[in-house]
RNA sequence: GGGGGUGUGGCGGAAUGGCAGACGCUACGGACUUAAAAUCCGUUGACCGCAAGGUCGUGUGGGUUCAAGUCCCACCACCCCCA
């Protein structure tokens, strides 16, 4: 063998001897406890960065350590592929998208594999291949038919010279077209949702089912979900039409002096009286055309226009004017609201605006309110007043206080009714692009939108298509694809020509894996029941709304039609940290230097204007030349010293900055690995097997609780709280007690030899299988057993105690390991250090940590 | 504005309420070498001291406790999410 380490000569060897060896294939024996491990899925962009090193490499150490401790390992992989910038490709450069995106898989495959990751290819999906999105189709046509599918018209990007609809992304930050620049415009399209929001009280409530998840990924989703409790109060006009609206303080509906629809809302013609119509008419447009940001910042001017007309307020019977105005959006709540402007700040300042009269309901102790002069909202406690049945009730959403009289007189007397809300709307999934999972309906001039029969299916995508980037969406003028006939009567129709969110296909992947190859089904309930839920999920922090929200909406919908048994698709998830390179910064042009330009790295300057540099950790990225190419690093030092360090450098939930100091300590550590091995396994007196003697020598004994230390912290680093760092911090300690032990002709250190290379084997998979095989051994390291704790051999003879003086530490001594608590005190307090301390004082109090310490408090 | 998180040496980071700084990086000193690289050994929180040793020290200020980086209260700074 080779004298030195050299990554290059070992890691290809071993991946193809893994392969042949299928090792990582997933196993069906039902004896053996399943473990399904998950990494998100990438978008082939074609280029592995370090961020995709980070979670392959956290997810194959814990597949890696589940299958050595005897779980069959679901641990699979594929491809996110729908998506635009295989559609822009094709507009830059000609390049049909499913060529650019299968040439990117097979580049990013091989660079995965490059880094010795354990996954099971057999399972592979790749979101754009119709065998896979024929299921996408499938699952869509599932939730159509459970009424969870619907069309309405919503708003999209519209640029008004390439005469086509925009992506968000395709829209920058001015508002502007990413090719013809032209401002974007806002257009009113019918387009398809799913019924989210049917399931938003489930996907708040499951949160609590979800221990193994970040707390703060948990809140996120909360927020987001927006649940807030209040009422639906309906208001008669003048005219006898009913205007329901939601509110989550029906206690101030006393207060209310005006109500304000969204410029959206469908009575707003009818309300509007001839003298006011022109007025309406112009402010709708003008908002039509403002973003949902914009209507609702806080601090803006407000503006509105009066209809004309008037409402009844049911509680009291006022008569109060009707308004449109922006900051009430058609999608959030019923689309109309009361307006309290005594209790609420934007409403306050929109009287302010248009001099409607505040009126105060909740008056604040010790203070007298007068809604002529008030300066600004008062949302907060006080006492109800002005306000009939509610007068003298403490103001507050609490039990027993004003909404909650609120409430139950509504329902008592008919006039509104306690409800929740929900900030989550339902889920725009069309997409007018090419480069999609077609929605597998047809529109019939007579049947409506009529679903394509699950024989039809998949809906394929036509190829030969022209990719301008102008026009309608490249499916909508494919005349030969479009025409058809009704499935339903037989009469000429239409294809839909939409194109599903990429997050749809993402929605359910991890539930094809469990049974990838099914042609007949989406997936076999029993396997789907096997595998499920995911034990560990990883991926990246900006996922941790919408991906997963959508995965969860997805189970619990397929789980009501009966396809699966289980409420949540992941039971643990863990959100990696970025991935941070070394950036070069001119703090003055606020421009990014390249690192090889910068002279002198300890004082770095720019090397245009001479201007001290700032030296920060950034997310890579191109324009900022900080990131660092996988393949570079595999090359110069070997995919397991590029694994060691990420898996080291911080804890995986922290932003990681990349150091290529910190790359050499690794590089350097697997050398002394292989150092210490090779020469133990040439050295002829070493010992053959590490069969545990009768009796051990003290330095055998320190030694052996050395490697079980290192056993027992590795084995909880993995399966706990995932603490990748710590444990290869203790798989350092334990190489560097082997090579200061004194005992290296005794079975204890063959032991310890061993141990290091099995506990190094999720980590750095190449060089531990290469150093077991030198060892003699001729099976693969990872088909050992992990290794269990020998409890006896992490007591020690005697054991180190802390002695203390009113807390403080004064030094330590060592004692047998069999001193009772009593005698532990007896010998600390005889002890020449703490006599030092106490002698001639009054010990007025013991305290004995068995084990840890002996505190004396003196007077 | 609301909600959440983080703050520890020159740096990344360790510490079930029990010796703060494990492990690593950097820097410095030494060994080996004609020399260098590699490797190995040592030092590396601050201050005082020749030394033995001592004092201080986990963003700031208070508190609980025999004992606080860790628990409680207030504040400061930065980051994230929702507005």
């Amino acid at each position: 063998m080779e004298a030195r380490y050299t990554p290059a000569e070992i890691e290809e060897k071993w991946q193809k001897a893994w392969v042949e060896q299928g090792l990582y294939k997933t196993l069906d024996d039902p004896q053996k406890p399943k473990f399904y491990t998950l990494s998100m899925f990438p978008y082939p962009s074609g280029n592995l960065h370090m961020g995709h090193v980070r979670v392959y490499t956290i997810v194959d150490v814990i597949a890696r350590l589940r299958r050595m401790q005897g779980y069959r390992v679901l641990n699979p992989m594929g491809w996110d592929a729908f998506g635009l910038p295989a559609e822009n490709a094709a507009i830059e450069r000609g390049v049909p998208p499913a060529k650019w995106t299968y040439q990117n898989i097979a580049q990013m495959r091989q660079q995965l594999d490059q880094l010795g990751i354990s996954f099971d290819w057999e399972r592979e999906v790749t979101t754009c291949a119709p065998d896979y999105y024929k299921w996408t189709q499938w699952i869509f046509l599932q939730f159509f038919q459970s009424g969870l599918a619907y069309q309405k018209e919503a708003t999209v990007n519209w640029d008004p010279i390439d005469q086509t609809v925009l992506a968000n992304e395709q829209v920058d930050s001015e508002g502007k077209s990413w090719r013809s620049g032209a401002l974007v415009e806002r257009k009113q399209l019918r387009q398809w949702f799913l019924k989210i929001t049917d399931y938003a009280d489930q996907l708040l409530a499951d949160l609590d089912q979800l221990s193994g998840w970040p707390e703060k990924v948990r809140l996120m989703q909360a927020n987001w979900i927006g649940k807030s409790t209040g009422a639906h109060v309906t208001f008669t006009t003048e005219a006898g039409d009913e205007i329901t609206v939601f509110t989550t303080r029906p206690d101030t509906l006393w207060g209310a002096t005006f109500m304000v629809l969204s410029p959206e809302h469908p009575l707003v013609e009818k309300l509007t009286t001839p003298e006011q119509a022109k007025a309406i008419q112009t402010y709708q447009a003008e908002a039509a055309a403002k973003s949902e940001l914009d209507r609702t910042a806080e601090g803006r001017e407000k503006t509105g226009v009066w209809t004309g007309s008037y409402a009844i307020n049911p509680v009291n019977d006022e008569k109060i004017p009707i308004w449109i105005a922006d900051y009430v959006l058609m999608d959030y709540g019923t689309g109309a609201i009361m307006a309290v402007p005594a209790h609420d700040q934007r409403d306050f300042e929109f009287a302010r605006q248009f001099n409607l009269p505040v009126k105060v309901v909740v008056q604040p102790e010790g203070e007298t309110l007068d809604g002529a002069t008030m300066s600004q909202a008062h949302p907060g406690e006080g006492v109800m007043v002005n306000s009939g049945p509610l007068n003298g009730v403490t103001a507050g959403k609490e039990p027993g206080q004003s909404v909650e009289a609120a409430v139950q007189w509504l329902e008592q007397n008919g006039k509104g009714k306690g409800t929740a809300n929900y900030r989550l709307r339902d889920w725009l999934i069309s997409r007018q692009r090419y480069w999609g999972a077609p929605i597998p309906i047809i529109h019939c001039p007579d049947c409506g939108a009529v679903p394509v029969p699950d024989a039809d299916l998949p809906v394929c995508l036509p190829e030969e298509v022209e990719f301008s980037g102008r026009g309608p969406s490249p499916l909508a003028k494919m005349e030969n694809w479009i025409n058809v006939s009704c499935p339903a009567c037989g009469k000429p129709a239409k294809r839909e020509t939409d194109t599903m969110d990429t997050f749809i296909c993402s929605s359910w992947y991890y539930l094809r894996y469990s049974d990838a190859k099914n042609d007949a089904q989406v997936f076999a309930p029993d396997k789907v029941n096997d595998w499920l839920p995911v034990d560990q999920y990883v991926g990246g922090i900006e996922h941790a709304i919408l991906h997963l929200l959508y995965s969860r909406f997805f189970t619990k919908v397929l789980r009501d039609r009966g396809l699966l048994n289980f409420d949540e698709p992941f039971q643990r998830l863990l959100t990696q940290g970025m991935v941070q390179g070394k950036t070069y910064k001119n703090p003055k042009t606020g421009k990014y230097v390249i690192p090889a330009n910068v002279a002198d790295v300890n004082n770095p300057t720019d090397p245009e204007t001479g201007d001290p540099l700032e030296v920060v950790y950034e997310k890579m990225s191109k324009s900022k030349h900080n990131g660092v190419a996988p393949g570079d690093v595999v090359k110069k030092y070997g995919a397991d010293t590029a694994r060691m360090f990420i898996l080291f450098k911080a804890p995986p939930e922290k932003d990681l900055e990349w150091e290529d100091a910190d790359v050499e300590g690794q590089f350097r550590f697997l050398n002394r690995v292989w150092r210490l091995v090779t020469e133990f396994a040439d050295n002829p007196a070493s010992a053959k097997s590490s069969k545990p003697k009768q009796q051990w020598t003290k330095p055998e004994k320190d030694l052996r609780r050395a490697i079980h230390i290192a056993i027992k912290e590795v084995t909880e680093d993995l399966t706990g709280e995932y603490q990748f760092n710590t444990a290869v911090s203790e798989l350092m300690k334990l190489s560097n007690a082997l090579t200061d032990a004194t005992c290296k002709d005794s079975p204890a250190y063959a032991e310890g030899i061993e141990a290091l290379l099995i506990l190094l084997a999720p980590f750095a998979p190449h060089i531990a299988d290469e150093l077991w095989h030198y060892l003699g051994h001729s099976d693969s390291v990872h088909t050992q057993s992990w290794l269990t704790v020998d409890a006896a051999a992490l007591v020690a003879d005697e054991m180190t105690i802390v002695i203390q003086v009113l807390g403080k530490t004064k030094g330590t001594i060592q004692v047998s390991a069999q001193a009772s608590k009593d005698e532990l005190e007896q010998i600390a307090r005889e002890s020449e250090l703490a006599q030092k301390f106490i002698a001639g004082k009054e010990v007025k109090k013991v305290i004995v940590v068995p084990g840890k310490l002996v505190n004396f408090v003196v007077a």
